[in-house]
DNA sequence: GCAAAGACAGACAGATCTGTCTATATCGCC
DNA sequence: GGCGATATAGACAGATCTGTCTGTCTTTGC
């Protein structure tokens, strides 16, 4: 919880006016999403920060460290980003899981989109790294998107529920990584439209929804 | 076509009856594979495969040049298995693009199985990057791909082809990543369900097909 | 059996990486 | 206005990275 607050404002203030810390992570952030974790060195990050070496090491004791905590700032943004989309009041159960694939239009179109942190967490800290606090971060961040989409597709009381969590989850992922390779403008809709064929064609296969 | 030859064999012999290059090339693919590209020197890669340094760079000419190789070879072998579970005889059209995911189901219950390659490929070496080599193999294997499932997609005769091979495309990527994160048993099946419906769906809204 | 080509072993250079340390400057607060 | 906390600048250590170079050994073809 302390977790959500003190990213509060990284995306808007100019770096100069930000506290040494949200500068550094800003930076930091920033570099290892566009060029991955393991191209970016604490030298470069100190050297755009703005920052003594000294002063990043007080706040983040290792890189390591400093890389887990930029996934959880990825992450605190990209659920709240999606929790915002999909509790909306006045959609259907089915709109809330829809809702998911329009919020992915906007950064499918940005130029800065980079694909999904976390996936490329995986490429660069597989199982076999040893840095746990980073992996433990990756691998909450699928648990929490897996149990969101649960509690989402749960409403709908379809007849094979972990199916089509499954299902869902694929796409979304899916999506995410064609925007990455071929930025086509339609992927989003495309998405959504397969996300709302599959659900209305289990909910045929006999159960009650709403 | 040279390049598919160059690495006829590599998955069934032992290491040290290997030729030199080839010894190289499958140690490498082996760390790339596991541990990312970044994470694994040259050293390494020289001192698990039992060669010379000289050795290694006479057949080498940089550790990016092996890098695009590496990926070269993942792309010729999944190719090669696509293929073969596409075209086999005696399958529909509906049943070839289907067989892509009973292709995947053996990979995803490996205990070896890291992900696509490429994905992690375009996770490190992303579009700013200064490897051409390296980017344009990861960008011809998802052009190669999505020209795949292309020409799976197009004697089906849908009313929107470029929309199901989208939604095609992203199933597969989806269900890669999913593998990678959660090994769920039930993810190829699930996905290759997904497939039908959506193939079948689409059909639906006015063409022939067969 | 011998010459030529290729592989081996390992030192070396130069760059870069993470992390530590010292010494100086600046800022907030009473 | 002065003090304590915090930031700055930058040297430094030790490890590791890619790529080069020098020799010696092994293999292979004739």
């Amino acid at each position: 919880m302390a977790e959500v607050v003190e990213f509060a404002d990284l995306e808007v203030l100019p770096l100069d006016a930000l506290a040494p810390r949200e500068r550094i992570l800003k930076t930091a952030s920033d570099l290892f999403y566009r060029f991955s974790v393991h191209s970016v060195g604490i030298d470069r990050i100190i050297a755009e920060s703005g920052v003594a070496k000294m002063t990043f090491y007080k706040h983040f004791p290792s890189k390591a460290n400093l890389v887990a905590t930029y996934l959880r700032h990825k992450s605190a943004v990209w659920f709240q980003m999606l929790e915002t989309a999909t509790q909306q009041p006045g959609l259907t159960a089915q709109e809330r899981i829809l809702a998911i694939f329009d919020a992915l239009d906007g950064p499918f179109r940005s130029p800065a989109f980079r694909g999904c942190p976390f996936v490329k967490g995986l490429a660069e800290f597989g199982p076999e790294a040893d840095t746990p606090d980073v992996q433990a971060t990756i691998t909450a961040y699928f648990e929490g998107l897996r149990e969101l989409v649960a509690s989402l597709v749960e409403p709908l009381a379809l007849p094979k529920p972990e199916r089509a969590v499954i299902q869902i989850l694929s796409l979304i992922q899916g999506s995410i990584v064609m925007a990455q390779a071929s930025r086509d403008p339609l992927l989003a809709e495309a998405n959504r439209e397969a996300a709302r064929l599959l659900i209305e064609g289990a909910v045929g296969t006999g159960a009650s929804h709403r």
